[in-house]
RNA sequence: GGGAGUGUAGCGAAGUCUGGCUAAACGCGACGGACUGUAACUCCGUUCCUUCGGGUUCGUAGGUUCGAAUCCUACCGCUCCCA
């Protein structure tokens, strides 16, 4: 199976521009692709492991991976369909790079990774030079038929924004030339900014340039709904944003009839391990075997072993141990990765507890939850809500250990 | 610049003409509970705050009224059409 089989069978492609062509020039030799992302945030989500998925692989079929940080675009704004961004000032953006290129390192390794941050070409460009040299190459006509620009036309877009595909139209040449880049790889939305940087390409260096697109198709689950968030949250690739324990569990608990889809997306597992998979859910659904190996792989690639380990250990204690036995070293442990808020010696009502602790948004609600039994502290349930909580009755005096409904826990730690 | 709309709880959306029965229908989402496989489906409950007496809400600020999401005035935001 080569590269594009592999991903079509994978479900991971949605265009490619030249299939044939792409197939040729990666025969042909030692070539690189690559991912471009603006550093929006202090850490990537699930939704950046997508195209990171697809150049990993790239990678591992024998060809260079690149990375752009997008320092100089991040500082633009990619156009969104609905409405324009707000700009990011210079120090979140410095945050932000800092994040994410870790982030991507751990992700990619050193070897034959190469991450660059288009702020080292694009900050150096002139006004005058970028629409001499660049401006002159592109057409407004063809700019205005780009499906994000055409969509904005009714709600307004700002020239600011109008300008980001020919940026990244420079990053795609730039890579080309220095790097040996001859693929870009994004989101069935990149197709539009994807296609103009190969034109620029044709345009600087001849028709013969080799240079392709490749789009993966949106993400989604059985029920039609995007994928990558839990109870309304993005899942964090940074630890201390999304803990590995919850990153685990969103995998473990996904649907049997997403599963498979997942395993083929976002593990290296082979057809015939992922085809033995897929037929112990049919066997034996209840197991989870299939949801288990997924979880395991995922979290492994994003987090690495040990971090799965302890995933597994938190989740034994959570969902079959008496947590009232543990010690309070096995509580600082196992724990570690639960949303935690700090408390004092003092024995405090158990509505106010929760309120204080940001375990509930309100005493309405929190007298509600308590009422429906939906609260245990320390492993016992509560359902009066007039207990007082006292933190020196377990663990040593050091934790009080909330959970709320079946699977949230909250950790309580006295200062 | 001229004209026509529109702004209601996390989101969508009724209610406005015909003021009181409206803390505000309904849907989605969210949160709990039952069931289960830490699943899906389904079912039940909750979803502004509260010291459970009450308090504060319907873009903002005033006004009319015994009483305003509903009527009046000004302002602000958004959308569309014309220039």
């Amino acid at each position: 199976m080569n590269f594009i089989e592999e991903l079509k069978w994978r479900g991971a492609l949605n265009q490619v521009t030249d299939e044939a062509g792409l197939l040729e020039a990666m025969a042909d030799g030692k070539m690189g692709a690559y991912v471009g992302t603006d550093p929006t945030a202090d850490s990537l989500h699930l939704g950046h492991l997508i195209p990171f998925m697809v150049l990993k692989r790239f990678q591992n079929a024998g060809g260079k991976a690149v990375i752009i940080i997008g320092g100089a675009t991040g500082a633009i704004g990619d156009p969104r369909p609905t409405t324009e961004r707000k700009l990011l000032t210079q120090e979140q953006l410095a945050e932000n790079e800092k994040g994410i290129t870790a982030q991507v390192t751990r992700l990619f390794g050193d070897n034959d990774t190469r991450i660059v941050n288009n702020n080292d070409w694009l900050g150096k460009l002139t006004l005058t030079d970028f629409l001499r040299d660049y401006g002159k190459l592109f057409s407004i006509n063809v700019m205005l038929k780009k499906d994000v620009v055409a969509s904005r036309l009714e709600t307004g877009i700002s020239f600011t924004e109008f300008t980001y595909q020919v940026l990244q139209g420079i990053d795609f040449h730039e890579l080309w030339r220095r790097e040996d880049v001859k693929l870009q790889i994004g989101g069935s939305d990149q197709w539009g900014n994807i296609t103009s940087g190969i034109d620029l390409i044709h345009s600087l260096e001849g028709n013969a340039a080799k240079a392709f697109g490749l789009t993966i198709p949106l993400m989604t689950d059985s029920t039609g709904k995007k994928f990558g968030k839990s109870e309304g949250n993005a899942i964090w690739l940074d630890p201390e944003k999304t803990s590995p324990y919850t990153f685990y569990q969103f995998w473990l608990n996904q649907n049997d009839a997403d599963v498979v889809k997942y395993l083929k997306y976002f593990t290296f597992l082979t057809i015939e391990e992922i085809d033995t998979l897929a037929k112990e859910i049919d066997i034996n659904p209840g197991a989870r075997e299939a949801q288990r190996r997924l979880a395991q792989e995922v979290t492994k690639f994003v987090h690495g072993q040990a971090a799965v380990d302890a995933a597994e250990q938190l989740s034994k204690s959570l969902f079959s141990g008496d947590v009232a036995t543990l010690s309070s070293a096995q509580i600082a442990d196992a724990f570690g990765g639960v949303p935690s808020f700090d408390i004092t010696a003092e024995s405090k009502n158990i509505i106010d507890f929760l309120v204080d602790g940001g375990v509930e948004q309100s005493k309405r609600q929190a007298r509600e939850d308590v009422n429906n039994g939906a609260i245990t502290i320390n492993g016992e349930k509560i359902t009066d809500v007039a207990t007082e909580i006292a933190p020196t009755t377990h663990y040593d005096g050091k934790f009080v250990l909330v959970r709320r409904g079946k699977k949230k826990y909250f950790l309580g730690k006295v200062q």
